[in-house]
DNA sequence: GTCTATATCTTGATAGAC
DNA sequence: GTCTATCAAGATATAGAC
């Protein structure tokens, strides 16, 4: 009387491995993050992640996708780009299921180099088209790029380095003193 | 007749070395870059970097020394505190005669633990700190994070991962820029 | 001071038993 | 599907000749 049949049992050990890597991927970054290690905090052999995954590339891709469209910012108005990357930032990062992702594609962005390519086309990029997209007058592109810079340096300054007390500041602290910063860049 | 004493050699070896080393360490990080590359690029034995440095965490040490203080910032009046530590950035990255450090101290600071310690302990504690003491009224320590953040959200953007056309933007568009962005911190 | 040779360790990846 | 055993490659680091 088997209740967990081959397939539900595969799916549960490509879960645990994926949580896994997002948390050491995260934690350590591609490079430090062994394979080894994740098998182990997933409680599976360490051949396991091979079968299910075939390289590491292929498991910290599948480990560290962005969480997607800035669909924020595309419906905003001028006005409400501020608040609306903030929401943004705050969302992937505090509130998404597969958070830990996000941390994981910005820790190895700098050493890394598809997490990089990924970083900067997928993520500022698309950001700074979406809010150009929204801006008027002189420099578009480059205030909009200064404001990626920002919402960038605010999300390392917050999950990654844990710099005090940003790290700690309520999300109201922070829309309440970054919205003026932002809108700086967008009028 | 000797051209060059043991200690002049010595010398020459050492700076030819650092300066590899922090090439090799801005370009692909403290993991990715190794003993036996920065030997290669340096034009000498893998052995004779070990034997000058001890080991490859005082080779990154000595190769990733953060240029130092931040004096513009001290200097500054509050009024002229954005235009001060946008100056201090592009003096570090572009001016510097060791300038390759500043940007292998970034590029692993993410990943690598006693870089990340600097860069949060030295770096951005230290211009929040020297910030925060010209700020008055509510939250000088959280708006002097957040300007941290903001202007490494600029280095990492400018210098790191490139992204245009922030890369490329003129020193003049920048302050142009980010004085006011900064501004909206300090007063 | 510099280099050759190598010890030692750790990694990602594979082959095959069960 | 899962695990045991192992490979091959690459790393840091060391010992000793010159």
């Amino acid at each position: 009387m088997y209740v967990t049949s081959r397939d539900e049992r595969r799916h549960r050990s490509e879960t645990a491995i994926l949580a896994a890597a997002r948390e050491l991927f995260a934690e350590v970054g591609f490079e430090r993050a062994t394979i080894r290690a994740v098998a182990a905090q997933a409680n599976v052999d360490p051949a396991l992640v091979m079968q299910h995954f075939g390289n590491k590339e292929a498991l910290f891709a599948a480990a560290t996708q962005w969480p997607g469209e800035h669909q924020r910012i595309l419906d905003a108005t001028p006005d409400s780009l501020a608040a609306a990357a903030l929401d943004d930032l705050l969302a992937h990062f505090e509130e998404a299921d597969d958070r830990g992702g996000a941390v994981a594609l910005m820790r190895s962005c700098l050493t890394h180099p598809t997490a990089m390519q990924v970083m900067r086309d997928q993520v500022m990029c698309e950001r700074q088209a979406a809010v150009a997209g929204k801006l008027t007058g002189e420099d578009a592109e480059l205030r909009a790029g200064l404001f990626a810079a920002c919402m960038v340096g605010l999300g390392m300054a917050r999950y990654l380095i844990r710099l005090e007390p940003v790290a700690s500041a309520s999300q109201e602290d922070l829309h309440r003193l970054m919205e003026p910063v932002l809108k700086a860049l967008t009028e």
